[in-house]
DNA sequence: GACTCAATAGATAAAATCATCTATTGTATG
DNA sequence: CATACAATAGATGATTTTATCTATTGAGTC
């Protein structure tokens, strides 16, 4: 069945947040390590990893046992902030139909339709935190969301 | 505020079924009116009205006189078949996590939380027909959704 | 200070998406 | 049946996205 979908750079920033949200340890992850465990290619992981760092949501440390870890506590990172600083979204609320202005006063014909689903959509992305990141399955009981 | 968003393809997909959906007259309408209509590239939305054609969701009529109209009653016409038809998500779920299998039994990190937004996303699109599409705000009051 | 590790930066390439152009086929009308 | 209209088909091109490769810079270790 049919399922939502973000682009690639998005999605793999996602990936590699929610990765580091599960990092038991405090020592960071370098890239390479990252990009294995996430399935997402090195460097281009590496751009991604950038735009997170500019954000402020991960802290990098160069050189010998350098890497990246959070720059915030999981529960103060919604992922909001992790698709915008993937560069989701350039143009703010741009018109599924085509019009140059399409809010509640002048709606194109598709706009209730859409603000229904996008609404959601933005709930989703402002509640949803790294803190609702769950860890493996196979980890011992008890030892998930431990938050902050 | 970030806003979901299709692909281009889709997007006009959406668009020019919600385009057709409107139109009063049991005439068709031609690809080059349609490409007016909608500020859709005409060569690109031929390709993309043949793969509704193909999908049963609109009805061809060549030569003069010609042209596209719904093939289906619009409450007959959810948003998920013309999504399906225009291409969208070939792969079925596909983890965003990027896991080859992740369901409710083994679960990736962000399964939760990702079938909570998928949800919504699922219910909008089987649930929402042409028939939701708003007649344009400048009509005659009690003129909207007659749908069938 | 030489060496290694690791992020940053920039250039380049591959692939997918989006768009255009040029026939060709089919249908109605004079 | 000739002509105009309009969808279909296929080839080609542009742009964007995704990915790779090669330095360079910064930080720790011997």
């Amino acid at each position: 069945m049919l399922s939502l979908k973000f682009n690639r750079t998005t999605e793999y920033a996602l990936r590699a947040m929610a990765n580091l949200a599960l990092q038991r340890h405090d020592r960071p992850m370098t890239a390479k390590a990252l990009s294995k465990a996430t399935d997402i290619p090195q460097h281009y992981l590496s751009k991604i990893m950038k735009k997170l760092v500019e954000a402020g949501l991960v802290m990098s440390q160069k050189g010998h046992g350098g890497g990246f870890s959070l720059g915030k506590p999981n529960n103060e990172i919604p992922f909001l902030d992790i698709l915008v600083a993937s560069g989701y979204e350039s143009h703010p609320n741009r018109c599924v139909y085509g019009w140059g202005e399409c809010n509640n006063e002048a709606p194109c014909p598709l706009h209730d339709s859409w603000v229904e689903l996008n609404d959601a959509f933005k709930e989703w992305v402002m509640k949803k935190t790294l803190m609702d990141v769950r860890g493996h399955p196979v980890q011992a009981p008890g030892d998930a969301t431990e938050g902050v």
